[in-house]
DNA sequence: CAGTATCCTGTCCGATACTG
DNA sequence: CAGTATCGGACAGGATACTG
């Protein structure tokens, strides 16, 4: 990315998007979960030129969230695989599937998530596994943690003025 | 974004991207969030140039994330507040947050999420509302929806072939 | 099958100056 | 305070041709 630095960045967010801040991270990844592995298969699959996708696949292997595996000696034959990483990376996605589906699927849904199970449909949710309320609303909310610098306590402060100044009803709306 | 209109695309994901897949504009909803409304104050926060704030801000109402709204005549005044679809775009950065603060935070959180009542950190996760269990692993799966097109089956159908070819335990390894 | 090599374009983004 | 206007650079991404 050409823009600011945000390596310094203690916010994860940010950190994340510097790993797979790109269009067609995403999408390889989301194929990635499908089962595909194989170079030609991303290909043809995501319509994707194969320069781009090589600069892709390298940088996902690079930032640790695919493999690079020879899966055959003559001829020597690559494989993309997830690590750990990319597979925790799921429920990113999956949030990112789900919100989607809610908002722009006005002519039904085209994909479902699906619990091989029960067979049933599934709409996730994410919920702190503590309790198991749903994580919304202003119950929840990011704060400094443990490891945070002064910047981020004063910014941090910052915005609790503000919010005293003028309580966000806007935000708590939504319930 | 200069690449293939994924517009006629069918999966959410790529949907999504489309809307707010720009760096920028996940920064400025993760500050939506904390309860940001001016432009002045996500300048500051962001250290973004203005026109680029000016940018990514309008895209945001065109596609319904963000509303401006005007809080105060003479001298007019305006204010970016969350919609109801900004607002559940919530869940997306904070599984987002999560991953990031799981992965990339080797000195520590700088940041936590928690929980005002109990007053606990919460490290919150996908779960399936039906039946409580957390989704991940292979049980959990994307397949056509009763919308899905021609084009959409026959390329899931391409992929259990591959899959029954050979049994992906690369990604079921990770539980 | 799994890429590499080149060339090109669009645009994201930063920097800076200016305005009601 | 809330922007607009203009400029320039870096790179994501596309198209195409070629290779072991």
């Amino acid at each position: 990315m050409q823009h600011t630095d945000f390596s310094s960045m203690p916010c994860p967010v940010a950190r994340g998007l510097e790993q797979v801040g790109e269009w067609w991270s995403i999408l390889i990844l989301r194929d990635a979960y499908y089962g595909v592995t194989r170079f030609d298969e991303f290909r043809e699959r995501l319509g994707i030129a194969p320069n781009m996708l090589t600069r892709r696949l390298k940088k996902l292997v690079e930032v640790g969230m695919l493999e690079r595996r020879c899966y055959n000696q003559h001829p020597p034959r690559y494989e993309y695989v997830l690590t750990d990483r990319g597979r925790d990376f799921r429920s990113v996605v999956l949030a990112f599937f789900a919100w989607g589906n809610r908002h722009f699927a006005e002519e039904g849904r085209a994909v479902i998530l699906i619990d091989t199970v029960t067979g049933k449909e599934v709409e996730p949710v994410l919920t702190d596994p503590a309790t198991g309320n749903v994580v919304e609303g202003l119950r929840y909310r990011v704060v400094p943690g443990p490891a945070a610098t002064d910047v981020i306590r004063s910014r941090h402060a910052k915005l609790e003025q503000a919010r005293q100044r003028s309580l966000p009803a806007d935000f708590s709306q939504g319930k």
